[in-house]
DNA sequence: ATGGTCGTTTGACGA
């Protein structure tokens, strides 16, 4: 099983370089953050037309998250399952697709450390724990994927002295992951890459692209059965080139599923 | 040099 994580920054906008993205790469599963479409303006079709499933969680000009799935698409869930009020936005959707449980999430951003925002951004962490913790077990085949807006470490940034007290890289941030650690759930790239600079976000601005400036802040948080079945994980860049891109590059995990 | 670019949109705001 070929799964994706890809934050398309608006499908609308992105739909050509998907739909040719998705017949070059031949993934099996591709979850997808910031559809900016609202439910019904998803466009079903033309996956379907490529042999996909999709489910989608949309909200409008804002965020919206989706999976797509050609290996099965059941059991699909949109939002926290806690029972207490729906999240202010469209942000998680989950779904099982070949036997894998999988979350598709785009975590709130933060803005800055004092904004209300960024205690948005922890809740939200701490509501999608609660939600693990609830309704699955770590034994169980699960990735926990999408654009978290957290570098886990050091690495995952192009200026690790000059990005200290912002959000992405907050301790506070970083404990967050540690907890969902803790409970089973790692970062499966970094189980087959150690080097600082790989990185999976770019801001559009200034070339920073092409300067290297980036950070890894697109993860692929798996169990311990699907971290031992994935075979090789990586960004792929190209898809950062060219006319048009999404400011995220897709992050890929083949595993033997 | 305190901006720079895209997306939502048609005036800003979010990232």
């Amino acid at each position: 099983m070929r799964l994706v994580t890809w934050n398309v920054n608006s499908l609308n906008a992105r739909l050509e370089r998907a739909l040719e993205w998705f017949e070059l790469m031949q993934p099996d599963v591709v979850c997808l953050q910031e559809t900016k479409l609202a439910a019904e303006e998803f466009p079903h079709a033309e996956f379907a037309e490529l042999g996909y499933e999709s489910a989608h969680h949309g909200q409008g000009q804002w965020n919206g998250v989706a999976i797509v799935s050609r290996v099965g698409l059941d059991d699909v869930h949109n939002d926290f399952g806690d029972g207490a009020d729906p999240d202010v936005d469209a942000r998680i959707i989950w779904a099982t697709c070949g036997g894998v449980r999988v979350a598709s999430c785009y975590v709130p951003n933060g803005r800055s450390l004092d904004d209300d925002h960024y205690q948005y951004k922890l809740a939200w962490l701490d509501r999608l724990q609660n939600d693990l913790e609830a309704n699955l077990s770590a034994s169980d085949d699960i990735c926990v994927v999408g654009d978290f807006n957290i570098a886990p470490d050091d690495r995952d940034v192009w200026d690790p002295k000059g990005l200290v007290g912002v959000t992405h890289t907050s301790q506070s941030e970083r404990d967050k992951l540690a907890t969902l650690k803790a409970w089973g759930l790692e970062d499966v790239f970094r189980e087959h890459h150690d080097e600082a600079g790989l990185y999976s976000w770019w801001d559009y601005r200034d070339g920073n692209f092409h300067k290297r400036k980036g950070m890894r802040i697109d993860l692929i948080m798996s169990s311990a059965s699907v971290r031992a079945a994935t075979e090789r994980v990586f960004v792929d860049r190209n898809a950062r080139k060219g006319k048009l891109p999404s400011d995220h590059a897709p992050v890929v995990a083949d595993i033997t599923r």
